[in-house]
RNA sequence: GGAGAGGUAGCCUAAUUGGUAAGGCAGUAGUCUUGAAAACUACCGCGGGUGACCGCUUGCAGGUUCGAGUCCUGUCCUCUCCGCCA
């Protein structure tokens, strides 16, 4: 949620800035005067809510006073008041209600050192690490490589559940395992993030802090249940919400966390893109980085926890490069978007496999998370900031594919092998 | 699922027949002190305002009333017991 005295005092800027997002700005076309009357009545509300306020304590010390005659004559006064006060309240509940729609729907403001572009073609490459390998023999993808070793049986998945859903087994589900766990020790023990295993579900506020709502309704699985509750498309957003409506320590900041969870996404509007194999899920594992810290040190939270994410690659030898998210192509939530993308052998190219976002204040303006500097200052929001530490099911194919051989067997990252009883290869 | 109890500010605890949230602890700043402690003073839920001030706040949402922590309705959460369950 972007804050209404900014928007009021720099309206041609934030249209500039919804424009590069491909973002149609006419939503701010009603700002102004949907700003002023909010402000207006908000006002007059107050002062004819001040008269009542007034009232009723004086006529509280007339009675307590004795003087009954002329307590019943200002209730008779006071009860005018309460017409006029029900209408102004309900103009200002329906003008905050119509900015506050009108807000939620507009994404974040890009950082200033976003590159602008319609799409992710203006996305700009800042570092590359590794060397694809030299096969050597003609590469086979995750699909042929599982089925072949039985460790991956989409067929049946299908018939289980449905498309875009996967079985894995022996070696194959304890790779997985392996992986989250790798991941897992690698950011508690090294990056100094707090293991956290929050719910699968979530109520609607928290989805609406961390900015799936109102606009992304469909990309959930929503439960039927008349409590609104929804799967989690995400960890983001049960440990982003973690603190919602809650005044932080400056103190305690910042706030690091590393939560494994399944992930739940319908994938709507996503039919015939990469409907092959397992890049593209209904349900994928993933090991994600939340980060709440200081405005100040927002910058270069997020460049460490880029880094971060990109340890686990180095750390398993995969290739990859990191990108910054033209304002095109970045999610709605987000100021600066890092994605992460591993090689992938068998598509010669590379594939997200980490988003790494600095979403500023504007999740926490929605979930009311601040903070209090020491010395009584006034709460300020929080930052917050998350990555994907990794997308689990993507390291698998990404593991296989580069770490395949000529006969179709898979040697295991030597980072990997404690986590295998010592197992060498998968064949 | 059944029965009961309960939610007051960071924590703890009050508030006659409804009369406009009292107090303590912790915390922050200051006075005093060689320093600290103690004591004393102010601040000490949220928002707006340069400010005097104003508005909001007893889990949440409504209702009754001039006025609701208090009365009424709904709802969420917590705890206890029973049942069920991994």
């Amino acid at each position: 949620m972007l804050d209404p005295n900014y928007v009021r005092e720099n309206l041609e800027a934030v249209r500039a800035a919804m424009k590069a997002r491909n973002f149609p700005p006419d939503a701010l076309d009603h700002f102004a005067e949907l700003d002023a009357e909010r402000r207006r009545v908000n006002s007059e509300a107050d002062a004819v809510n001040h008269e009542r306020n007034t009232a009723s304590k004086e006529i509280g010390a007339l009675m307590q006073s004795g003087k009954k005659a002329e307590a019943e004559e200002k209730k008779a006064a006071v009860t005018g008041l309460k017409e006029r006060q029900a209408e102004l309240e309900k103009r200002r509940d329906d003008a905050d209600a119509a900015m506050r729609e009108l807000l939620s729907g507009l994404p974040n403001l890009p950082a200033a050192d976003v590159p602008i572009g319609a799409d992710e073609s203006a996305n700009v490459e800042v570092r590359r690490w590794g060397t694809p390998r030299e096969f050597g023999f003609e590469v086979k993808d995750h699909v042929d490589l599982g089925t072949n070793l039985g460790i991956l049986d989409l067929e049946r998945a299908a018939k289980v559940a449905g498309s875009r859903f996967a079985i894995l087994n022996g070696k194959g589900a304890r790779l997985e395992r392996a992986l989250i766990n790798f991941m897992l020790d690698v950011h508690t023990r090294e990056h100094g993030y707090s293991e956290t295993q929050p719910p699968l579900i979530v109520n609607r506020d928290s989805l609406f802090g961390t900015g799936q709502l109102p606009k992304f309704e469909e990309d959930l699985f929503n439960l039927t249940d008349e409590r609104g509750f929804s799967l989690i498309p995400t960890a983001e957003v049960p440990v982003t919400n973690y603190h919602r409506d809650e005044i932080l320590d400056a103190s305690s900041l910042p706030l690091k966390f590393v939560a494994y969870t399944p992930c739940f996404r319908s994938e709507a509007g996503s039919y015939g893109r990469d409907t092959r194999g397992l890049i593209r899920q209904h349900q994928f594992e993933k090991v994600e980085l939340v980060k709440l810290c200081l405005p100040e040190e927002s910058e270069k939270q997020h460049e460490e926890l880029t880094a971060n994410a990109e340890k686990i690659l180095q750390l398993l030898g995969l290739p990859f490069r990191t990108v910054v998210l033209s304002t095109g192509d970045m999610g709605f939530s987000a100021r600066k978007t890092y994605d992460i993308e591993v090689w992938l052998p068998s598509q010669q190219t590379y594939r997200e496999i980490s988003s790494c976002s600095n979403c500023g204040d504007f999740q926490a303006r929605r979930m009311g998370t601040r903070f209090k500097r020491a010395g009584g200052a006034k709460p300020e929001f929080v930052h917050t900031l998350n990555g994907s530490g990794l997308a689990v099911g993507r390291t698998w194919i990404a593991v296989l594919e580069n770490y395949q051989q000529a006969d179709g067997s898979i040697t295991i990252p030597d980072v990997l092998r404690p986590y295998l009883t010592g197992d060498t290869e998968i064949r």
